[in-house]
RNA sequence: GCCGGUGUAGCUCAGUUGGCCAGAGCAGCUGAUUUGUAAUCAGCUGGUCGGGGGUUCGAAUCCCUCCACCGGCUCCA
């Protein structure tokens, strides 16, 4: 007998070569027809295979990541099998789970696969799955497998399998389908219930754009038809609250063809909205001993020789503006770095001066590839909360923390409770496209890794994320179909301050180079807005809103009292406006709801004659007659709630 | 940039075996109504059918090309 260790530190006595799914079934049938893998001691694998040794077990099932990540990797190779059945002789790249469903890239040689085909394979994979098809596992010398795939004629799996080991490589098969794989599976194809198939789009192999480009077709699975249900209509509540539906219901930005493709245009109620949150930062970082700079937008090719962003970027970039003097050439700004190095060059510095901390929403301009632009989050011209710290290495981890600190309250005060730290470090393998030496690399990284350890923050590593000059910690927040996107940037750089030659006299009254911090709480202005718009579904919170109340008056007959509390409230700091169409008042109610105006001051004979108006609350409803006065005070107790959470 | 899809009024959309002056709702304008917590009624205005080229007696509809947008891929200082 041996034994097994539960999640619960229970221990199961069993006996060795029986199934995990046999000890599912031996602690509940329930259990075991909803288990879709095992985790043996960590790792996880098919509940099929047998139990060899003592081991610590969980039994995964739907809510498990491992539970569905195994049934979506069976789900690819059930869409496969289905694929295969339609289109013989296709050639298979690789077909993984992914965060929401599953994909396979498949080179469809000859045959044209269109969107509408997916309802048949999807009709087929149905059939397929009722089959109740077991998935077997099989341990395949190298060369038998290369041969099998060669003379299947798929160089793409061959191309897989001259990389792997041998005694490693294992092949699935379920029904007329077999393919090279790891695993793990589910028992059978049976355990799909639901089946989805969302889309295609291009992929190139092995994601290199030299490569050729296979068909990616998406889907999604799950092991009941409601849940199905429930997550299409999850993504449709998603697409009501995507940033570009609801920036052009509010009006708050815009684009035009003729302006140019991903050129912003932020209309009054955007750009009220952006001023806002551009004063609640600056204020904070007045308290945090910023000061503001100005730099112009363009500046000359100099300055990104310097800098090293002219060799980097140059080439992918807006092409240089000319002057009459052919020797000159100058740059849309596409960073501010640059500038402030030389703001800080302006004067020699002593280590007294330091931290010197200069801060600008600065606008830059980046020749972002065609396909790439999406509505407010990846654009062509945007504005950075950038600011650029010179401090001393022995204050780089200090700072590093004070930024920390910022970047954390402005989520907080914004109500994101949901981000991910991300430490962006080297590529391992590819150290080419970084600048700098190997020494200050290491610093740098170490200086991010303490400070966010100290700061107890949450993070991961993400190799190949850092910039070309050095590591980031970067704040991941994900919109609402669940993609995600890097809003907030602290970077540690010791090569810029070498570039421009920075210098500070110390107390030792040498001369010595300080270190740069860059970071940006927000990331940019247009992206930050996506995501705020996107995560409030538009209900921004009251003390952002360019509107917070609108007075609706009954009939015209109430408009002059109307005129009368809007300039009382104004005097009271609030900002109103007042919808005197000649409409009915559940009109002029449904127009404020929807256009999610924060409150709605219903005014008529009663409230003429008492001095009062009756308050609607966005999404809430009436909340009663009241003077200004009360009503002012409520409104000053939402903002209190909204900002005070440090 | 690459693959696939889409493009009709300010917005949401109808209209393709090629054929009457291209339609609807909302928005806008004008008038009537003077209204009590999510759409008052009537009339009117508004469209180079994304741009250009072609096929045809005839094109929103078919073909070519360019542009923009959408979903991905690659990229992201």
């Amino acid at each position: 007998m041996l034994k097994v260790t539960l999640p619960d530190g229970s221990i199961k006595e069993c006996e060795k070569g029986i199934t995990f799914l046999e000890i599912a079934k031996s602690i509940s049938e329930g259990l075991a027809r909803n288990v879709l893998a095992a985790q043996v001691d960590g790792e996880v694998i098919d509940s099929m295979r047998t139990l060899e040794k003592d081991c610590q077990l969980s039994l995964l099932t739907w809510k498990d990541e491992g539970g569905k990540s195994t049934l979506w990797h069976s789900s690819a190779h059930l869409m496969a099998e289905a694929l295969e059945f339609y289109y013989p002789g296709i050639k298979l790249a690789i077909g993984p789970s992914v965060t929401n469903g599953f994909y396979y890239d498949v080179d469809f040689m000859d045959y044209s696969f269109k969107e509408e085909d997916l309802v048949k394979i999807e009709e087929k994979m149905k059939e397929l799955s009722k089959q109740k098809n077991p998935f077997q596992r099989r341990v395949v010398p190298k060369n038998e497998a290369i041969a099998y795939f060669k003379e299947k004629n798929d160089p793409y799996k061959v191309e897989l399998l001259e990389e792997l080991e041998d005694g490693h490589i294992t092949f699935y098969s379920q029904g007329n389908f077999t393919d090279l794989c790891r695993g793990p599976h589910i028992p059978d194809t049976s355990y799909i219930k639901a089946i989805k198939l969302m889309s295609i789009a291009g992929a190139y192999w092995r994601g290199d754009e030299k490569n050729k480009q296979l068909t990616r077709i998406y889907g999604i699975t799950f092991p009941k038809q409601s849940e199905l249900e429930e997550y299409l209509h999850r993504l449709e509540e998603a697409k009501k609250r995507d940033h570009r539906k609801l920036g052009k219901e509010l009006e708050l930005f815009t684009f035009s063809q003729k302006v140019g493709q991903g050129l912003p245009l932020w209309l009054p109620k955007g750009a009220e909205l952006r001023e806002r949150l551009e004063n609640f930062l600056k204020k904070t970082q007045k308290k945090a001993g910023y000061q503001q700079v100005i730099t112009p937008h363009i500046a000359n090719k100099e300055l990104y020789v310097c800098s090293g962003h002219y060799e980097k970027y140059g080439e992918d970039s807006f092409k240089a503006i000319l002057t009459p003097d052919p020797n000159e050439e100058f740059y849309l700004k596409p960073m501010n770095c640059p500038h402030h190095c030389e703001i800080y060059k302006s004067k020699p510095r002593s280590y007294k001066d330091l931290p010197a901390r200069f801060a600008e929403f600065g606008t830059v301009y980046r020749y972002e590839q065609s396909g790439e632009l999406h509505g407010l989050t990846r654009v062509r011209g945007f504005t950075q909360d950038d600011a650029h710290i010179f401090c001393t290495p022995e204050q780089v981890k200090e700072e590093f923390k004070k930024v920390i600190d910022i970047v954390l309250y402005v989520l907080k005060t914004l109500d994101f409770k949901q981000f991910k730290a991300q430490i962006s470090l080297r590529s391992k393998e590819d150290r080419s496209k970084y600048i700098g030496s190997e020494e200050n690399w290491i610093k740098a990284e170490n200086a991010i890794i303490e400070a966010a350890n100290e700061k107890e923050l949450s993070t991961f590593i993400a190799y190949g994320e850092a910039a070309f000059y050095g590591p980031k910690l970067d704040f991941m927040v994900q919109d609402a179909l669940g993609r995600e996107w890097q809003l907030g940037t602290i970077q540690v750089d010791y090569n810029l301050p070498e570039r421009f030659e920075l210098e500070y006299i110390g107390a030792d009254n040498q001369k010595h180079r300080p270190v740069m911090i860059h970071r940006a709480p927000f990331g940019s202005m247009e992206r930050f807005v996506a995501v705020l718009l996107e995560h409030c579904a538009g209900d921004f919170p009251l003390w952002l809103s360019s509107e917070q109340a609108v007075i609706l008056p009954i009939s015209e007959k109430f408009n002059s009292y109307a005129e009368e509390i809007s300039s009382q409230l104004a005097d009271l700091d609030i900002r109103t406006r007042i919808d005197d169409r000649n409409e009915k008042i559940g009109k002029k109610i449904r127009d404020a709801e929807l256009s999610k105006i924060p409150f709605m001051l219903i005014i008529g004979e009663k409230e003429m004659n008492e001095k009062t108006c009756s308050v609607r609350q966005r999404h809430k409803g009436d909340l009663g007659n009241m003077t200004l006065i009360q009503f002012s005070d409520i409104l000053k107790e939402v903002v209190q709630n909204e900002l005070v959470k440090l």
